[in-house]
DNA sequence: GGACCTCTCTACCAAATGGTAGACATGACG
DNA sequence: CGTCATGTCTACCATTTGGTAGAGAGGTCC
């Protein structure tokens, strides 16, 4: 094969990625996948041991990816909550758009087995206790509207993970994907969110 | 059977509602549906000819449901349009949390063939054309805060049924699943919601 | 009583699924 | 050259899946 492309492993994952993110885990066969990488079903099973351990190794990375996304929007964002909020959320928008997969397979792991959940929830927990005592540090200071801020983090995840796996919802109000719609729905929802946290 | 019970078709249906909502339509059988209703797989296709005609089934009784509960609260509702928005929310808090198969149902719809989630938009078309122009009304009055009322719309939606489908969301920021807790994220999503949508 | 209808069942079936066993090619290394 | 490791393949396999065919139990109507 080719040695420019990407090693067989990591287009195993690619394709997995977007394949259990768009039509879950259980909708897609291995068959289908290997399909997808131009290999066979064996090479997959190679890489891979079992389906559960190519699930696992596929939200692993999504996780892995998100977090790093997400830590250097923080990082480069101004002190003001508002606008780093607004940093996330571009953060996030950013590889969502190029790969509606992404946030969809987060909303997999409701449907998982709970030990496949749990591994992942783990991977995040620090990200969510990192955003959950922010958001009240910055209600203490008046920065940000007084609520419970582990509902917050789990409300602003809601509606962003939300807006962006449901295409059909989008559809129904008339929405198209094209670059002004995408930018267009960016910008609404940072005001949404901006006018549901502000004080 | 007992005559007392549902009538078996009734039965199926509910089991299955639950099953496709918490697992996704791909990842139930048949036979664990009928397992469910205690009754033979080859019952289920004595009902529903197919598991697709099962599925369209499932969608058109939920859609029917959520619509006839989401026109009642606003049939009730009062003319401000921040109480009426809490009315629905209300309205349709209950019976999700009651069954909270019923709005993971309604994310299933993107990762359905095209043919069956057209048939439910179709369903469901009316009630959003309601609420955009509705909202749109408001906002030209001056009671919302102005934006674009099919994207809040399709935002206040993804904020609903995204919170309402995340128990691990949830779960990660420590909150549980009790009398109290239910009405503490009640109310904490009313006050975001209202805050989102408040001029 | 017999014809018919309704409902659930047993007995199958072909296709697809996740997975095992092992052959075969290629190249690195002693 | 021979040996070994790596990576992909063919050949199977047991189980599960959606679905068909048709038997039989029970009630209703003439």
């Amino acid at each position: 094969m080719p040695s420019a492309e990407l090693p067989t492993r990591e287009r195993i994952l690619d394709a997995a990625i977007d394949l259990f993110g768009a039509r879950g885990v259980d909708a897609v066969s291995l068959d289908e996948i290997a399909r997808d990488v131009g290999v066979r079903k064996q090479t997959v099973l190679y890489w891979f041991a079992s389906k559960d351990e190519l699930v696992d190794a596929v939200l692993e990375s999504v996780a892995a990816e998100l977090v790093v996304v997400i830590d250097a929007a923080i990082r480069n964002a101004s002190d003001d909550p508002l606008e780093r909020i607004d940093a996330v959320v571009r953060a996030v928008f950013r590889p969502a758009v190029r790969r509606p997969a992404l946030l969809g397979l987060l909303r997999e792991i409701s449907r998982l087995p709970a030990a496949q959940a749990d591994r992942l929830r783990v991977r995040v927990q620090p990200l969510v206790e990192r955003a959950t005592a922010y958001l009240r540090l910055e209600m203490d200071k008046g920065h940000l509207r007084r609520a419970d801020p582990g509902l917050i983090a789990a409300l602003g995840y809601a509606t962003v993970t939300g807006i962006a796996t449901e295409p059909q919802a989008l559809a129904a109000v008339g929405w198209q994907p094209s670059a002004v719609g995408l930018r267009h729905l960016r910008d609404e929802l940072r005001a949404y969110l901006r006018a549901a946290l502000a004080p």
